[in-house]
DNA sequence: CTAACCTCATAACAGTTGTTATGCTATAAC
DNA sequence: GTTATAGCATAACAACTGTTATGAGGTTAG
């Protein structure tokens, strides 16, 4: 087993950790007993528990972008962009744990900037790409020429965040379709058949 | 000064340490500081840690039902549906503040299902809320018949709260005017007077 | 005045935390 | 076989945590 290969051992055994008692409590002999070695495997591997924590919340990023690569070869068009928008949704257990996880982080990342910096960064390349995805239907005449795709990708992540924030909080979450019949309602609103109504377009 | 105001000064103390420190840094002899004070303070007024995150926790939620509260008053029809979504986006740093500390909560509630039942509790009470403003919406034929209450609610407190955390996690973040163009187009869509797309609705 | 009480400072407690140093064991290099 | 190194267990460290007990000072009630 590489070097490489162990690191994941530990951060995967460092996501359990939360997602079962919080963060909080996500100590290093937590994470240690979790993998069921004791806390010289982390320590050996971490240089301390920021590198350990940097290198879980990368791997929420590095997942989540690797859902929506997927996604980005499976359809086009329009339906291409729900695909991708889609790949964040709590839909499966599996990415409940993602939403999860990323959820702890971020609550851990206030009053702490650099940790907040790098949900900022991971947060603008999901946005660039959704930007370029608009600016491609824009060309292809499939969506309105007259939306700004900078704001409206803003707008597309907030609700999918939003969504997925919703399993979690809402005593009566949305269901896997309904989570999708949303994000596709608002898409609709961007297509180029679709009629205008009076304000939103200042 | 009144032992309920004591207990606010506390939770505002505990507040300002969440936003510049984290909540996991914030320690009750940190609360206690940022009061000027010792301990002793806090241990008099709340039993223990649980309860005075407790009670902070439930000052979130009460000052936004206060907002909403207050949207309610102020406008009719479709735009007082807009002011009670619009009580919740960080428009001003005060409120930026309440979704930093309810985002730090939120992450922290991440293990610890008793917490949890406290988002889920409150989001449901919100729930609530948007569900009567739609139905009454609908009465009034101000927005379409055919969609679902309960469902729409959840779409715009998930649209809410993830444009809220945009302003956390995106680098460049959307304005005040954009964040309430983005509700506002969506609500668009739910207008009795907006053409419907062929899908979106089963 | 005196006694009770509320408010709070102080100090000590046991437990947990991240970090570090040390040493064991097995594998690989020569 | 000897040596070197990687992988890990173990233990000890100081710092910090929430909690509790004790007592001081000021206010109120009788």
């Amino acid at each position: 087993m590489s070097q490489q290969d162990r690191r994941l051992e530990v951060s995967e055994a460092a996501w359990r950790v939360i997602v079962r008692e919080g963060l909080d409590r996500t100590s290093m002999r937590a994470i240690a007993q979790e993998l069921g070695c004791t806390t010289g495997v982390v320590t050996h591997h971490f240089r301390d528990k920021q590198e350990l924590i940097l290198f879980a919340l990368n791997q929420v990023t590095q997942r989540l972008q690797k859902r929506m690569q997927a996604a980005t070869e499976q359809a086009r068009g329009v339906d291409r962009l729900v695909e991708m928008l889609s790949a964040f949704l709590p839909l499966d257990t599996q990415r409940q744990d993602i939403v999860k996880v990323w959820v702890a982080f971020l609550g851990y990342a206030i009053g702490r900037e650099s940790l907040m910096a790098e949900h900022q960064q991971s947060g603008a390349q999901l946005r660039q790409v959704i930007i370029q995805e608009l600016k491609a239907l824009q060309s292809a005449k499939l969506i309105r020429a007259n939306i700004e795709p900078e704001l409206e990708a803003n707008a597309l992540l907030a609700l999918v965040n939003g969504v997925s924030l919703d399993s979690l909080i809402q005593s009566k979450p949305l269901s896997p379709d309904q989570q999708q019949i949303v994000i596709r309602r608002y898409v609709n609103e961007l297509l180029s058949t679709h009629a205008i109504p009076g304000s939103g377009n200042p």
